[in-house]
DNA sequence: TAGTTAGTGTAACTATTGTTACAATAAACA
DNA sequence: TGTTTATTGTAACAATAGTTACACTAACTA
């Protein structure tokens, strides 16, 4: 594990930081659809992603959902930091979109290097700053975009995070992740493909404009 | 200063750390309608809020904006925290709701204190969990509700911030921090007023069902 | 291979929100 | 006091999004 830790994290974190990660750490891997979180749950670990991409979900009383954002390598859920420091309940729900790598750190062990370790302190920060970031790319999303907008973002996204421009996907799933109904998708996607945008098959779809 | 300072912060922070901040902070007085920061603003101080209320909005390319919430006494800015740290421009705009006293702490002081104070680096933490929290709250309205309910919320809202159920406010003023037109807002108000849940007048709102 | 299920296409309709236009009136002001 | 400006009310209409209903077909399965 020190390995792949070093290659990812390396440019980060001195490598005592990196010999303790490597101690304590417990490496896992997911399958994608895996739920890692869910909503109220009591966080007592935080991920480092290592490879692949975790799609970041909100729901409401009615729980109907929508998607925040994906996170990928390289990054942590500020969600968790949040919950697990505050050690309240999680806000989000969490589902791997692809194959994922990750190491899971101990709650304990996250605050204590906190004091510890300045490049930690500030990789905590810098994943707020992120998170934060991400959060309000999404609120203007949802806010400022119209759904023909926002579906075509979100066919960009989901390529980018699966390194492929044909994503395996169903309309009713979109329709999950942007909180509308199917029958809207299929009426957008249609004439995103007759705009050239994109090509529809069934079960997936191919993103011509990336 | 060392006083309402005391008063307003001393459960949080030890002695040591509050005689800082009164050596280094600096003690402002502000008018309701006053710009803090503006989008693409670097920070150079962080404010601790003493009393009143602050709003904080987004703006797409276009100017429309569009309000994310009110912070409180007892709160700071967690969007400063993460430009001041992070060196990068700032995403919001904040501006004055109601008369405001704040102290306002430079960013090198805020750093150094990171890894000098525990209790610092604990309200820096809560303050961005707080604030991701309301991040995620302003999601849910802005996703899930329809106008007439995020109207009614935000009135609500600005009531409670100015402690007052009687608001001073136009339609205009409203259709702009909620991202729609006058003639919807009025179209609502005077449905709402039917209903019971507020009193019109020329450029106020009382609200009866707080 | 026949039957079933899941996924998609499309029409017709409703609901919600946004736009344009204009009248009425209160407040500000010269 | 008469004029101007800001604010509000309302109608009529347009655009966008959500709903219901049903047909068609690919893929799976018994």
């Amino acid at each position: 594990m020190l390995k792949t830790l070093t290659e990812q994290y390396g440019y980060l974190f001195e490598d005592d930081l990196l010999q303790e990660i490597n101690e304590v750490g417990i490496y896992k891997e997911i399958d994608p659809g895996t739920k890692l979180i869910e909503i109220g749950d009591y966080i007592k670990s935080m991920p480092l992603l290592i490879e692949g991409a975790i799609k970041i979900l909100r729901e409401d009383e009615k729980g109907d959902e929508l998607i925040l954002y994906f996170i990928e390598q390289g990054d942590t859920c500020a969600m968790t930091l949040s919950c697990c420091l505050g050690s309240s309940k999680s806000e989000i729900r969490a589902i791997a979109e692809t194959d994922t790598k990750l190491i899971m750190i101990p709650v304990e062990k996250m605050e204590s290097w906190l004091g510890k370790y300045k490049t930690w302190q500030k990789f905590i920060l810098q994943s707020y700053h992120d998170r934060m970031t991400e959060l309000l790319e999404a609120v203007d999303t949802i806010a400022f975009l119209k759904m023909d907008e926002r579906l075509f973002k979100y066919l960009k996204d989901k390529a980018m995070v699966n390194h492929n421009e044909v994503i395996i996907v169903t309309h009713q799933d979109i329709a999950n992740d942007l909180h509308t109904s199917r029958v809207v998708i299929s009426r957008i996607l249609k004439k995103l493909e007759i705009n050239g945008k994109i090509e529809l098959s069934r079960n997936s779809i191919k993103i011509l404009d990336l």
